[in-house]
DNA sequence: ACGATTATTGCGTTCTT
DNA sequence: AAGAAAACAATAATCGT
């Protein structure tokens, strides 16, 4: 799904490779469709406010009502019939209130999803992938306790990791409700007791989107490609972060062919430091 | 919880203009 | 000569397992 090849570039008849995001152009680096916009929720089509939301604060995160509730209250002044009455309506009540908090919860989590998968320019089988992740979770019951936020972060990513989708925590927390402690709490959770297949990603699927980033030649992308190949194959990408590995191949390619990216530039796209940028760069020269 | 990677910061050096 | 970029080093934070 990773690598889809159609018609030509419109621009020079190349190949075209498409990105969960992104149709980009192998040959001159064309971004030919990046289509991020979603009017999807409302809250999301306010611009800037005070507060995006639209509806009052009191929900309180990871709990897993929210905070809003209703309980029947046990009175010891009412007696007999009246009692035992008022006894299997609580009963009842609560088990309503069980299903509809399962349900209130999805439609809060898969709304979620649906901002942060469409802001970030993923597919539809993505984002469906990740509601299922979330069902399941919920049906595992390892959501209570964590914030709902934290998992629609998780979901995504999760997702992303399983289909080689790249994109970084960053990228995803950048787009969600939710913070890097929550994404990551709630994406242990997932992988403990889920055991998702998550590779890590290779190198390589980062760099076209970088490339664009950069506004780097076509030859430039093309070379960042074949080092990130190498880089996967001997080992120098093993145990570092992929998206800082691309970054090192770009900024290689590039100075190769005389371009003008520094390894502050470089590292910038790929949100890593330029330390992290040469200390790559110098491997791979070795290599 | 641990070991490895990465961030952060500061600093003397090399390259560019 | 001045300023930017790349290099180096030490410690703190974070990640993957």
């Amino acid at each position: 799904m990773s690598t889809a090849t159609q018609t030509g570039c419109p621009e020079c008849d190349g190949r075209l490779t498409t990105d969960a995001s992104e149709t980009v152009c192998s040959d001159c680096g064309l971004v030919v469709a990046a289509d991020h916009i979603d009017h999807g929720p409302e809250w999301r089509s306010f611009p800037e406010g005070p507060s995006r939301e639209r509806t009052g604060a009191p929900l309180t995160r990871s709990r897993h009502d929210r905070g809003l509730s209703t309980e029947i209250g046990r009175s010891t002044r009412i007696k007999g019939r009246k009692r035992r009455r008022l006894a299997r309506m609580r009963v009842q009540h609560n088990r309503a209130q069980i299903s509809t908090k399962r349900e209130r919860n999805q439609v809060y989590v898969f709304t979620e999803i649906r901002t942060i998968t469409s802001g970030l320019g993923l597919p539809t089988h993505l984002r469906e992938m990740a509601s299922t992740l979330f069902r399941s979770a919920q049906s595992e019951d390892i959501v209570r306790g964590r914030s709902l936020e934290g998992f629609a972060a998780a979901c995504v990513y999760a997702s992303c990791r399983v289909q080689q989708i790249s994109r970084t925590v960053d990228e995803v927390v950048a787009e969600a409700r939710a913070d890097r402690a929550e994404l990551r709490a709630a994406y242990d959770a997932l992988n403990r007791e889920l055991g998702l297949p998550t590779g890590p990603i290779a190198p390589v699927e980062y760099v076209p989107r970088y490339a664009s980033r950069l506004d780097v030649d076509a030859d430039v992308e093309r070379r960042a490609r074949e080092y990130a190949a190498d880089c996967t194959e001997s080992g120098v990408a093993s145990g570092r972060n992929p998206s800082g590995v691309a970054a090192a191949c770009l900024y290689t390619a590039s100075r190769d062919l005389d371009g003008d990216v520094t390894q502050a530039t470089a590292a910038d796209v790929a949100g890593v430091t330029p330390v992290t940028v040469r200390n790559t760069y110098v491997d791979l020269r070795d290599e």
